[in-house]
DNA sequence: CGAATAATTGACTGAGATCAACCCCCGTGG
DNA sequence: CCACGGGGGTTGATCTCAGTCAATTATTCG
């Protein structure tokens, strides 16, 4: 290939992100999607019931299995959603941005978390008891079934990927992933859509059910196709439509 | 193999349940999940916004694609969940059972369902305006969070999939997704859980992200092994530990 | 009894996993 | 400033699991 392969163009470590300044907790809180229509009192209120953990890239935050249970939202960096085999095989499930939520909303005893929530930035999240976030949907309706509405999406979502994973190869899966990445976190870079996140061949391979050797034989060519440029722990869209194509025909 | 078969100990056809009588939806609506802890006023109310549908084995009640915007409750029989690709491959999600809810929540605009519903037995299915669920949903606000644990539920399962399908060889594939279906909507019959629905080698292929013919290789390899026993259409498990241990090694 | 649908079985093939070696950055510290 | 170490990435060779194709058998139902 001709081009030179810059330095990533995609941070790490957001400045200055490793603790929520106090006084924009409810500036944080009031952009949450399943909080947006609130009252400012509500949300004063909402806001009493939260306390703030600021964790390193790679921290884990829960491990499945784990059985303690916190309600969680994302307000600085990128957050990994992971689900694991008992053998060490492991799927990476999503990347969580701000104002998106995690954790358990399961309150009976006994219960443990299903996935590994993990640092993938330097992040900070916003995090309560289960119990008291269970409060809070109670007396807040409308909020319920935002919440709701988020998680049907997700089981869409889910559902999609489910599909993906029995009926395409493994060129058109990690298309779709890209397609899904950069949707969701992509930013305008140098006539690209840049995904906006420290991404690894590996990361991508377990987002696609695949490996990472055969990951990195796809990157190359969809590169060599010219709908992508890709670099160490980045990727960028350069060709949306020609990526989306590949994924409809057949 | 050494046994005959006999007839399928499964009906496809459960008796007289194309229609629900009429006198009986009260109590129906009383056993649904996410409605059990709501007065007897309330299950009333409710009961004033559905109206019932049956359908014959095969019917489609939507498909993936249609705009049409409603929200069902199984009353009687299974439904098949299904998702598929433009180019026919499809993917067999749940079989839906008395209680359990589908279709649209979604209330804007414009939206159309993301997967297809369609009768796998004899059925009879309650449904009303997804508006009118939402409007429930916001009177009840127990109900609604009752669905959120219900949804959450499936997130789950959903994510369980995607890690089985990433990770997991086929005869392992397989052993889960009886063990699930075991565990849904087993019945003891001569010694076995016998899976209470008409279930093909396609079925159970499509389902656990393989073909039939695979599906119909794995079957016989754990018939042999004194796992299952199956004829057409049908499938017991007679050994629930082994199964599952087939699943957890490696 | 015959048609239709489900299931079985075999032969072949190929996509992609696995294993292994190597390269290329990039940050660190002498 | 350069040497070095380590993690990420690339590439090639090999091998195997399971998909595909095709023919045959079994079962149910009208």
């Amino acid at each position: 290939m001709m081009k030179a392969r810059r330095k990533s163009p995609v941070d790490s470590v957001s400045v200055e992100s490793h603790y929520c300044s106090i006084d924009l907790r409810l500036k944080i809180l009031g952009r949450v999607p399943f909080l947006k229509s609130l009252s400012a009192e509500a949300l004063e209120a909402i806001n009493q019931q939260f306390v703030e953990f600021g964790y390193h890239p790679g921290e884990i935050i829960y491990l499945a299995g784990d059985p303690v249970r916190r309600f969680y939202v994302v307000a600085d960096g990128k957050v990994k959603l992971l689900q694991h085999t008992l053998d060490g095989h492991n799927v990476l499930l999503d990347f969580l941005i701000p104002g998106e939520f995690f954790g358990s909303l399961e309150a009976r005893e006994g219960q443990v978390y299903q996935d590994t929530a993990q640092a993938h930035t330097s992040i900070c999240v916003l995090s309560t008891p289960t119990v008291e976030f269970r409060n809070i949907l109670d007396a807040y309706p409308q909020a319920a079934l935002r919440v709701l509405d988020l998680t049907m999406q997700r089981l869409q979502d889910a559902h999609q990927k489910v599909l993906h994973l029995s009926s395409m190869d493994v060129e058109q899966r990690i298309a779709s992933t890209l397609l899904k990445l950069a949707e969701k976190l992509g930013r305008p870079h140098e006539g690209g859509v840049l995904i906006d996140v420290p991404l690894s061949r590996d990361d991508l391979a377990k987002m696609s059910g695949t490996t990472a050797e055969t990951a990195s034989r796809v990157i190359r060519q969809l590169q060599s196709l010219g709908l992508i440029r890709s670099g160490r722990q980045w990727i960028s869209v350069t060709n949306l439509t020609k990526l989306d194509e590949l994924i409809q025909l057949q």
